[in-house]
DNA sequence: TTTGTTAATGATATGTTATAACATTATTTC
DNA sequence: GAAATAATGTTATAACATATCATTAACAAA
């Protein structure tokens, strides 16, 4: 079975133990992500899909089910690139701390990680004291990775 | 003198001085940001220009606009809210600190603030150890403002 | 088993942000 | 005033996203 039947078996399972499913379309779209190891646009999703499954879905199908994906934190939708990732703990069993995002600016390339609790709180707190709070934990960094350097 | 005439002064001083010129749709534009306590895009900027001014500029002409008060360092691109405004500080003389900038993802009111050094340390060295680096000094994140509460 | 209900998806239109490519008009500079 | 450059106009289109209404599939209850 290959990693991403796993996890799609895993995400099968996480959904009907939330009474939901995970269909066929929805699970095309899923296994899209997983099998990028960049974020991808909704409309590359479809170009997916097309390709791969022979499937034709509409734009509006495809927001939908990356809707339902992001409900069922399977994956996470990226503001800053406006695109989307899976997330990298489907198949985990525990729980985890919110993710950050360092996406590279040129290819799109994600890396989800983890920044410390001491970073975080006292970013809260400069931004508090803005009169402000943040509006999600789940930061997003503009960034470069190695290949792409500067 | 008002104060938006006055940083509009200021603004065409400041082109002057680097040999690029601060034309009447230029200021209308800047005005436009200087006089809005919010983050506008361009398509704002548009109507607010249309309405003030009874200038009709078409998007592609505010879009260069943009461009040149940025590399004047007059405005600043939102590259989350997909807005912009102007830089708080170009009246003043000396020179700043990178600006990070908070915006409210409900009114797109927007502070511009300082973070500290040793934040952006931190952070800086927690991205470089995942194999990233930051695109931009200039952080932006997404939040709610006072008013707008959670 | 068919009927009613909800969930999922389709179809169409349109909104928003942004840029490419090429044309025209203003402004300087010689 | 002609040539060069800067600024702006025009048109078309790309990419991302949502609103709205229609249709189909799934499934439980009668």
């Amino acid at each position: 079975m290959t990693s991403t039947a796993k996890v799609i078996k895993h995400a099968k399972q996480h959904c009907a133990a939330r009474g939901s499913k995970l269909t066929e379309k929805r699970s095309q779209v899923l296994k899209g992500l997983l099998e990028s190891k960049k974020a991808l646009s909704a409309y590359e999703l479809i170009d997916y899909c097309r390709e791969k499954f022979d499937q034709q879905l509409p734009a509006m199908s495809v927001y939908r089910i990356l809707e339902f994906l992001e409900s069922e934190n399977l994956v996470h939708r990226l503001e800053l690139a406006k695109k989307y990732v899976a997330c990298s703990h489907i198949a985990c069993d525990h729980t985890h701390e919110t993710p950050q995002f360092l996406i590279c600016n040129s290819c799109n390339t994600v890396e989800e990680i983890s920044i410390s609790n001491s970073i975080i709180h006292s970013l809260r707190s400069t931004i508090s004291k803005a009169g402000f709070h943040l509006a999600s934990p789940q930061l997003e960094f503009e960034c470069y990775c190695e290949a792409c350097g500067a």
